[in-house]
DNA sequence: CAGCATCCTGCGTGATACTG
DNA sequence: CAGTATCACGCAGGATGCTG
């Protein structure tokens, strides 16, 4: 009964946190949410910025991502549900409470990463 | 050179980050830290917290985790150099600007993950 | 347009054994 | 004590093709 291999979430939040938001987009999307509702396409479009060089996401690993993010409550569906098909993305009170945090992230990166590491060893 | 698989760093802080901190161990390894110098056998016993139906990190996943953070530039090595061995590791100065992060991140988790009854009412 | 089905591959992670 | 070496495996994630 969830105890071989569940952890214990409130002993370990940051385990909780990165099961989820493991994935290589689930946070740029959230981040790419906090501006308002988007569609799929948008989505997969904005995952490109950055990133010339790469092929674009599959629809497997989009969908499941959202999937993913959805089914944390992070974000929410909302399909139009007519052809041509039209579902919009976009950010629950969770996800939107949780857009400081990587805003906290981001601001961090910039800050440290992708400048020379200079070494300290202080002491 | 160094652009076929490279995603620009700046571009995508976020990317960066996930990247630094990937694996199971890293963000505990470093909050576990923040509280000062810890050995090997130390932190391996540490990352036991909430997980005592799981076996215990393998060294060479461990060891791996800590050369990636030395790598990373959040954590510093510091081998005494005799026998019986004996390792410290401990923040660097980058490291511990990244220690509020891990806050955040963890405050949210707290507060958000792990809750599924009596969501915020409990504060 | 917004997906799903199938196949395939690399890597992260664990188990086990050994060493200076 | 603090690692390294070797083996094995599940799964994230990419490629490709199809659908309502």
């Amino acid at each position: 009964m969830a105890k071989a291999r569940a952890i214990p979430l409130r002993a370990c939040p940051v385990a909780a946190f990165q099961k989820m938001i493991s994935g290589k987009y689930k946070l740029r999307i959230v981040w790419d949410l906090k501006d308002g509702p988007r569609r799929y396409g948008e989505i997969r479009s904005g995952l490109l910025r950055g990133t010339e060089g790469s092929a674009a996401i599959t629809p497997r690993v989009l969908s499941r991502e959202l999937k993913a993010l959805t089914e944390s409550g992070l974000i929410d569906r909302k399909d139009f549900g007519e052809v041509p098909p039209k579902v919009e993305y976009r950010l629950t009170r969770k996800g939107k409470s949780f857009v400081p945090v990587v805003a906290a992230i981001r601001e961090w990166g910039e800050r440290h990463l992708g400048e020379p590491v200079l070494a300290e060893a202080a002491e």
